[in-house]
DNA sequence: GTTCGCATGTAAAGTGTTACATGATTAC
DNA sequence: GTAATCATGTAACACTTTACATGCGAAC
């Protein structure tokens, strides 16, 4: 039995504090959305399959008549986290329809790539921002913190090198039109 | 009918001029890879879709007894590549094992954390390298040229960045271990 | 009293990879 | 002759998203 890297995220997530389904989303979203995103469609029936491993243990936590579970790390599910932890990393995937576009730029009306340079600017700058919107308010120290910094400085740098590129078309397109 | 980014991929690569599905396979592979990769799973099932709505045509072109099928655009493909480019990108996503395992880190051992960031570091490094090579070997102009260039100094940011952190790991434990 | 947030789940569809199967040609 | 490359394709599997369905509790 294999376990997915999503799995790992849930164990990752848990070894930190109890949660339920819906609070592990609600992390999700809010950390590691942006190297690694997952679903309910995912996490549900994990945590189920986490369970039956003996991963983790859910224990019924109801608020009033509003059903509940409160999923808990179990000594196995800590050793699994541990395992996959100090395994070299194997996923590593880039799928930017951004870079696509760019790439057949040459099929383009300049004004036209000069535009799709700058929504990559633009797209790299926002991201960066909310990013940087986390941090200010007080966002996490230790690693999490290392990793959203270096989402943080790799987003700037991105967007800077995209100012630099569309400022170069631009300037190269008005010549011509000089010439 | 709406057509994947992998489709449109199809289209860009046959404006340039006309190929076969497995050449189509060994551009992706030399060029798109990075960061739109694509598979003959893919690309055949595809190819069959595109010629089924007038986009690319087929003709048989055998070298001996081998069959072989070249692909070219039609008039309604090289419309439909247009409108694609002209749209602003939607799919932005990035799966990185090696950044979830570092978020993590905080429960790992200061050594195996520091061997984490030094395979983020090496795993940049080599991606440079490889783009690096192709540039040496004539790479592209243009804006294909462009994308190379950024995937290259991406990569070679990235991979100096966790340098940087890696040393700072490295010396705090040290101070630690003196301390 | 209605909207928003909490909470759990499933079904269907879409996307994509991997492995397999087949066979010809070219280079060593 | 044999290994690598050219060439086409499918089947099984894995993974994910999206949309839907349901309902409570809190805030306005």
């Amino acid at each position: 039995m294999t376990l997915s890297p999503t799995a790992h995220v849930i164990l990752g997530l848990l070894s930190s504090r109890d949660r339920t389904g819906y609070e592990i989303k609600a992390a999700v979203d809010r950390s590691t959305r942006f190297f690694w995103a997952a679903s309910y469609g995912q996490i549900y029936p994990e945590l189920k399959r986490l369970a039956d491993a003996g991963m983790v243990e859910g224990r019924p936590d109801p608020r009033g008549a509003r059903r509940r579970t409160v999923y808990s790390l179990t000594a196995a599910g800590r050793r699994e986290l541990q395992r996959w932890l100090a395994e070299p990393a194997e996923t590593f995937e880039l799928r930017d329809e951004g870079l696509l576009k760019l790439f057949f730029g040459d099929d383009l009306e300049p004004p036209a790539a000069v535009a799709a340079v700058a929504a990559k600017r633009e797209h790299h700058a926002q991201i960066a921002g909310r990013l940087h919107a986390i941090e200010r308010e007080g966002g996490p120290g230790g690693f999490p913190g290392l990793v959203l910094r270096f989402g943080i400085e790799m987003n700037e740098w991105i967007s800077a090198w995209w100012d630099r590129e569309g400022e170069r078309l631009g300037r190269e397109a008005a010549e011509e039109r000089a010439a």
